[in-house]
DNA sequence: AAACGTTTCAAACAAGTGTTTGAACAGTGT
DNA sequence: ACACTGTTCAAACACTTGTTTGAAACGTTT
């Protein structure tokens, strides 16, 4: 990886995540990527088949690595169970391969900005993939949760681990809106900022006490 | 609004909010749009100008409906402070015109998900279009919890009003991957459970101490 | 040098995109 | 009856989409 001159398959296979990740999946063409790369519009089609399957293959290329440096980290949270809180740990682990670049290499986060975008735009097909990738480091992950908060029903756990899915898409997605609304104080490509500061909402979200549904209070304000 | 029959411009406005908000503004055609509603392809031209401009009649129409319904229940909040917690009124004052179905119309929170779809597709022209429409209101309540949450810089309230909306973003585009990784148990479609779980969550968020940087404790880990 | 499988290329394919046009139609007021 | 308005329609516009094709160029091996 790295600099350099590298193999036609593998130009294509980063050029294309990169635009996808900027313009999303359908809005930037095969003619596009193959312009941006210098060669010809067949060579998708040669190397990869399709240009679906061309996403598919980003998919997997990218996902181990990320997942891999998910489950490392779960495994140092273990092997120091005394050090608090536990549960920013497991958090924190879960967060930082998605956010902070590794070794200097824009990939991951790029990667996952584009896979928040697809979520989005292509719900259907998104599903799929994402569910063949990430369903296993997912699981594992409420697993170790769930028997943190082992006082909180399976039910609360899922979704505020749903919350804390729709923070990360949207702070990877970086639509923008923050830099807006603080007048640029906050920028959520600053990635050791946005990972503690999540960190630190999602882990008291988490903590708080089940709600009951009664606990709404406005609902009769409203003619 | 209701059932019966409708102008065909009000018409229009309705099947392409309808169908945006399912798939998407790129991925719906104007061809798809006036099949749906069996008028001829010019018809969005003659009333609109463009497809865009349909768009942003969506916006016009929507957002304004919403926002009030906001403003109305954050007056509903100042009205009685003596009911606690505050901050919970105010988030919820927030969230449930977006969430919760206005007298059983799946308008509002239909268009929630298009401007959610819309952000991560689209996002130089749905910038400008939330700028437009939501700026306003956003300001409000954030000056309303900053008020409330005095104790915080104001760096972190704007972080976590950015992990509140991508939370609410996520539980309205509904990628369907809460309903995966529960096994069926939890589903954004259940506006009130959404509500009540969402107000517990990002409240407890909100009242979090601010975290330093360092403390977060992984970061060596990792190769 | 000849033959090989692999890779690249320009060109075309069929289908779909947003948009425009000019004629036909409806309804109202004079 | 006529003319004037707002609306609908089939057809075409110029353009882009993903994909396929068959010939040319390449680097190896025999």
């Amino acid at each position: 990886m790295g600099g350099g001159t590298q193999a036609t398959p593998d130009r294509i296979l980063d050029v294309a995540e990169a635009m996808f990740a900027a313009s999303g999946y359908r809005a930037v063409s095969v003619r596009a990527i193959t312009r941006e790369c210098g060669v010809n519009i067949a060579a998708i089609h040669y190397h990869f088949g399709s240009k679906e399957a061309l996403l598919e293959q980003i998919f997997a290329k990218r996902s181990a690595a990320i997942n891999n440096a998910r489950f490392r980290l779960l495994e140092a949270c273990r092997a120091a169970p005394g050090r608090p809180p536990m549960l920013e740990q497991i958090l924190e682990a879960y967060l930082r391969p998605s956010l902070v670049l590794p070794n200097g290499d824009a990939g991951a986060r790029r990667f996952m900005r584009l896979r928040a975008i697809l979520a989005h735009e292509h719900a259907d097909m998104s599903k799929n993939l994402i569910s063949k990738h990430f369903n296993h480091v997912s699981g594992t992950f409420l697993g170790a949760l769930m028997k943190e908060l082992d006082h909180l029903p399976a039910k609360v756990v899922y979704w505020r681990f749903h919350f804390l899915l729709g923070a990360q898409y949207f702070t990877l997605a970086d639509p923008g809106r923050i830099q807006i609304l603080s007048e640029g104080a906050c920028d959520p490509s600053d990635s050791d900022t946005a990972l503690a500061e999540l960190v630190a909402f999602t882990a008291a979200g988490f903590r708080a006490p089940p709600s009951p549904h009664d606990a709404l209070i406005l609902g009769n304000v409203l003619p």
